[in-house]
RNA sequence: GGAGAGGUGGCUGAGUGGUCGAAAGCUCCGGUUUGCUAAAUCGGUGUACGAGUCAAAUUGUACCGCAGGUUCGAAUCCUGUCCUCUCCGCCA
């Protein structure tokens, strides 16, 4: 949600940030809806003032004089009720129309309309491989190692779902491991959080659970849903809170499970681990000082850069452009790996994504800081970053370390939380 | 899941229908005093959205977990809901 002061205000602004988006949305009405619910506003304010200063002096009435001040209180306060509830309406109109507006959009983010238009910034230190043997996808590997049971997870929750088996468990564990002492190192908080949350906080962090197009599974009965990720979660944490500016930045990771329903997304590619309605995954989030915001972006994009250098895993970087930015993102930076077996010689997928959401999240969950010994608050900047996706993050490593002979060279960061250097071919 | 108790300002904690944005204390900020520190003492100290002003001063409304309701008037009464605590049950 952006301040809605400075979207009247600059409402030209704001109706080419949502074309650039690709959000359709009227925002021309606006300033005239706002102008009619803050004269509507007033006026209620005004009656019930009135009616405030009436009722004080009914107390000290006498017993003759009360009937009649208070059929006139009551009267004044039918008015307030109208005025009141023209204002409610208005600003449901509003606010429907607000909550549709994206963040707006840092100066260097290229436009665009999609994935295709993303700019590449840069790349990983590792260069791909040249494979002088057929390469295998994940998929392949993970059923020729029995790492990976794709049949079973269909067979017990259905298609998207899998059963990690053998070393890739301690693939997986390893990774977690991995990251979480990386980030640790660099001050992170670990957290691991709930896998539910409340409506409400979807709602705040800028995911929508209801609808046709939502990504989100519901508990049925109750107001909670699965978490597509721990950035709704480690945000929630602090709603409604006020640091001191002191205090800032915060820096926690996350690990949780992550559902989503994929709805849309059939096409896409979509075999094996890519896409699929469960994962775990590392998620970094921090609350910070407007002013310091950029300079964390370019942080979390270095760590997201390290631990991908640091599992040997070559990518690029690319800057995203506005039509794939989503609503709450500012600036968004996405890390696409090298997966040798995708495609017909290699592709690269995305594995990681970081965004800085500014205020946009903040406004609406109501976090703000304030600087000691000044009256009034602000709101603090946000910002997200995956550090390890973990369904992904095994792709990657196990294309990127196939062998001639079937095996998985571990990469040297993993050896100590895996217990062995390769995961064996089996006979 | 069952039975109780409770949610008040940054914190502790009064307040059961009328002048309560809310006592008192703490914290914090400023002044005075002290050779410095500590202490003492005096004053100030919530948030949001408006009006007002060059900026202030000043001023209106709302906010006592949240959402409704009763009433001329609600922190206070009623309903729902969320959360916390205690006990019991169940359970990893």
């Amino acid at each position: 949600m952006l301040d809605r002061k400075f979207v009247v205000e600059n409402i030209d602004l704001i109706a080419k940030n949502c074309v650039d988006r690709g959000v359709k949305v009227d925002v021309s009405k606006l300033p005239e809806l706002e102008a009619a619910r803050k004269a509507k506003l007033q006026e209620a304010e005004q009656l019930n003032a009135k009616a405030n200063k009436l009722s004080k002096t009914i107390g000290k009435a006498s017993a003759e004089e009360r009937p009649a001040i208070i059929e006139e209180g009551k009267q004044i306060r039918a008015q307030k009720d109208e005025a009141s509830a023209e204002q409610d309406r208005l600003e449901a109109e509003i606010d429907d129309i607000m909550r549709q507006i994206p963040n707006l959009t840092h100066p260097a983010a290229p436009i665009g309309v999609d994935d295709k238009d993303n700019l590449e910034l840069s790349r990983g230190v590792t260069e791909p491989r040249q494979f002088d043997f057929p390469v295998l996808d994940h998929v392949e590997i993970g059923e020729n190692l029995d790492l990976i049971d794709f049949e079973a997870g269909a067979h017990v929750a259905g298609n998207g779902f899998y059963f990690l088996k053998n070393e890739a468990v301690l693939l997986e564990l390893a990774l977690q491991q991995y990251v979480v002492q990386l980030l640790m190192k660099e001050g992170f908080t670990p957290t691991i959080t709930p896998d539910l949350a409340r409506t409400e906080i979807l709602y705040g962090i800028g995911f929508n659970p209801r609808g046709p197009e939502t990504q989100i599974y519901s508990i049925e009965n109750t107001d909670l849903n699965l978490v597509a990720t721990a950035e709704i979660t480690l945000g929630g944490m602090k709603s409604g809170k006020v640091f001191e500016a002191e205090n800032l930045p915060e820096h926690y990771c996350g690990v949780s499970h992550c559902y989503r329903t994929e709805a849309g997304a059939a096409g896409r590619a979509s075999r094996g681990l890519y896409r699929v309605h469960q994962f775990t995954k590392v998620e970094m989030f921090a609350f910070t000082l407007p002013e310091d915001s950029e300079a964390t972006l370019e942080k979390f994009r270095d760590l997201e850069c390290r631990i991908f250098d640091g599992l040997e895993v070559p990518y690029r970087v690319v800057d995203t452009s506005t039509g794939d930015l989503g609503g709450p993102a500012y600036r968004k930076y996405d890390l696409e790996a090298w997966m040798p077996g995708r495609g017909e010689a290699g592709e690269y997928g995305e594995v990681t994504s970081t965004s800085n959401c500014t205020d946009y999240q903040a406004r609406r969950l109501n976090i703000r800081y304030k600087n000691k010994g000044e009256k009034g608050t602000h709101f603090v900047h946000t910002l997200n970053g995956t550090a390890i996706a973990l369904s992904r993050g095994i792709i990657a490593v196990l294309e990127n370390h196939q062998q001639a002979d079937g095996s998985i060279t571990i990469p040297e960061v993993l050896r100590p939380y895996m217990g062995m250097d390769v995961i064996p071919a089996r006979g």
